[in-house]
This record gives C-alpha cells, sequence and structure tokens, in this order.
DNA sequence: GCCACCGGTGGC
DNA sequence: GCCACCGGTGGC
C-alpha cells in the first residue's frame, strides 16, 4: 500500500451521510454488486485498514483509512489518520466526495476505480460507527483489533497527554476528575467515544452462545480471513468505516466478497462467484487509480 | 511492576 | 441478544 497510509497506527471510524444515490458500495467494476451491499440508502463511509498481522506494525492497528464519496460511492484512501478524522467527524454534515480527496490525490475523480477493494485478501475490514468526535487536543485514540474468536471485536481507548490509556467513559470521568487542567483546556466527554467497529465477517466475533473452537487457534487476524462463508452481511447502510488487517491468508476476498454480497438483497449474479469488490485494493495507488470504473 | 490481552458479565 | 465495562492474568 502507498506510503502514506502506513503511517496510520490507529483508526477511526467514519460516517455515513445520508445520500439520494442508488450504490453504495466501492466497487467501480462490480458496482452492481455493492449495490446490494449498501442497497437502499446510500451513503458515503470511511474505510480503515488494520496494520499487518505481522509483528511489523503496531499489532493490530489499523493502517490505512478510506472515506467513500458520496457520489460516485467509490472509495478514496485519506492521506492521514488526522485528515481522516477531520473528515468522518463531520462527514454527516458535509459528506465526503472525490473532490475532497484532492488535497492529497489532485487527479482523483468520481470516474476513478475505488482505491481500496475488499477483495484484498490479505486485508480485514471492518465498519466503523459514525459520529465519533476527533480525540482532544493530544490526545489519541486507538483500537486494537482482537484476533478472531473472541467474545469482542476490539479494544478501543484512549491515551492521554500523560498517563496510561483510558478504556471506557467512566476512565475518562475519572482521569478528568482527577486532572482539572485538561478540562479548563476544554477537554469534556462528549469529546470520546468508545464505540468499536464492526467487523465485516459476522462470524469473527465469537458469540457469546458458542464456544471457541479448541482446535482453531485463534491466532488473529489471519483466521479471520477465511472465515465466513456464509453470507455475512454487514449493514452497510448503517456503516460508516471499515478497516483492514492484514493476514497472511489467501482466500479471504472470497470471504470478503461473500460477507458483502450477503447483505439483504444480493441480486448478483452469482453468489458466490461475485465479488463485490466494495473496497478496491490498497495496493492500487491513491494517486494513480486505475481505469475508470463502470458504475 | 506495568501493560496489554482476553474473557466474563451486567445492563440495556 | 448485544454491547460496553471491567477485572484477572500472563508476558515483558
Amino acid at each position: 500500500m502507498e506510503s502514506n497510509l502506513e503511517n496510520f497506527s490507529s483508526a477511526e471510524n467514519s460516517v455515513s451521510p445520508p445520500f439520494r444515490k442508488k450504490k453504495n458500495t466501492l466497487s467501480d467494476e462490480y458496482g452492481d454488486q455493492s449495490d446490494n451491499i449498501l442497497h437502499q440508502e446510500e451513503e458515503s463511509q470511511l474505510s480503515l485498514e488494520l496494520a499487518e498481522a505481522s509483528n511489523q506494525a503496531p499489532e493490530n492497528s489499523i493502517k490505512i483509512f478510506a472515506a467513500q464519496c458520496a457520489q460516485c460511492q467509490n472509495w478514496r484512501l485519506v492521506s492521514t489518520k488526522k485528515k481522516y478524522e477531520e473528515i468522518r467527524e463531520r462527514i454527516q454534515e458535509d459528506p465526503f466526495a472525490c473532490e475532497k480527496a484532492h488535497e492529497w490525490n489532485p487527479d482523483v475523480t468520481c470516474n476513478d476505480p475505488s482505491d481500496v477493494s475488499q477483495e484484498d485478501s490479505s486485508k480485514i475490514w471492518a465498519i466503523d460507527k459514525p459520529n465519533i468526535p476527533q480525540a482532544p487536543l493530544g490526545w489519541e485514540r486507538l483500537i486494537k483489533i482482537r484476533p478472531k474468536g473472541n467474545t469482542q471485536f476490539a479494544d478501543v481507548s484512549y491515551k492521554p497527554p500523560t498517563g496510561k490509556r483510558q478504556r471506557s467513559l467512566k476512565d475518562i470521568e475519572k482521569y478528568l476528575a482527577d486532572h482539572p487542567e485538561s478540562v479548563a483546556q476544554g477537554v469534556e466527554l462528549s469529546q470520546f467515544s468508545f464505540e468499536m467497529p464492526t467487523p465485516l465477517q459476522k462470524d469473527y466475533v465469537r458469540k457469546r452462545s458458542q464456544k471457541r473452537q479448541s482446535d482453531a487457534p485463534h491466532t488473529g487476524r489471519t483466521e479471520l480471513l477465511q472465515l465466513d462463508e456464509e453470507a455475512q452481511h454487514i449493514d452497510w447502510a448503517a456503516a460508516s468505516v471499515l478497516m483492514s488487517l492484514d493476514p497472511a491468508q489467501p482466500s479471504i476476498d472470497r470471504a470478503a466478497a461473500s460477507a458483502q454480497g450477503g447483505p439483504r438483497d444480493n441480486n448478483e449474479d452469482h453468489p458466490e462467484v461475485a465479488q463485490p469488490k466494495e473496497l478496491q485494493e490498497p495496493t492500487t495507488k491513491p494517486d494513480s487509480p486505475p481505469p475508470a470504473p463502470t458504475a
């Protein structure tokens, strides 16, 4: 992926403004299928890509951020986490559009294919919640993705200018009580959100009722990718952001694809084969998007 | 001793 | 049934 994206260490979220378009996915080529995914209301969204499962990147941090153009529904990589946060915070009132990407990708237009694809088997995608405010100055919002099979998809926390990570609103409350100076600087509870992203693969997270598969080592991201065969649909309509990890396994695409296609109305032609590319591969350069989409 | 991870559970 | 919070524990 691009170098730009590599900087990101954490993910954020995105928003999905209500749109009037009918398509919603990132797919260019398979645009249609994407429609199914988001179907109904189209909204623009943001997506994130998690760091590699390997040991290199900071754990399961999100590496790539993307936002969906409200007009063409294609996804555009966002140059920095900060920019991403800015977009996210106001995405509802100020929907993302390809034009906004000109700041870091001057030539991109709605005719260019999405910068990201869900097909990228090496990535795990998750949709983030909308309306998450930017972290207060000096604070950093962190999202740690848990390995597949956990009862929870991720852990959201905030790292204050000083002190340790805060894991909940209650923690924040306490922190603010103990740090009047922060309050004096304008930091308030409403600036924090511990909502976590939703994995595209529904079975990524273990249901309470199910036992963990003893055999399956929950190594983490790697497994993620492969699992779902069943269609797991995410409510794109409701979703706002996507994140992806990169497991070393191939075969994810399909899963991802099915996951997405799965959503309610799939009109796709072929259930399995169809691989909606909602997100195009990050591989693609942000700057030089491939040929035109088809929409 | 501190930090991060993971599981369990209470509350909605 | 799902989600968020929090405690326990293992690893560094």
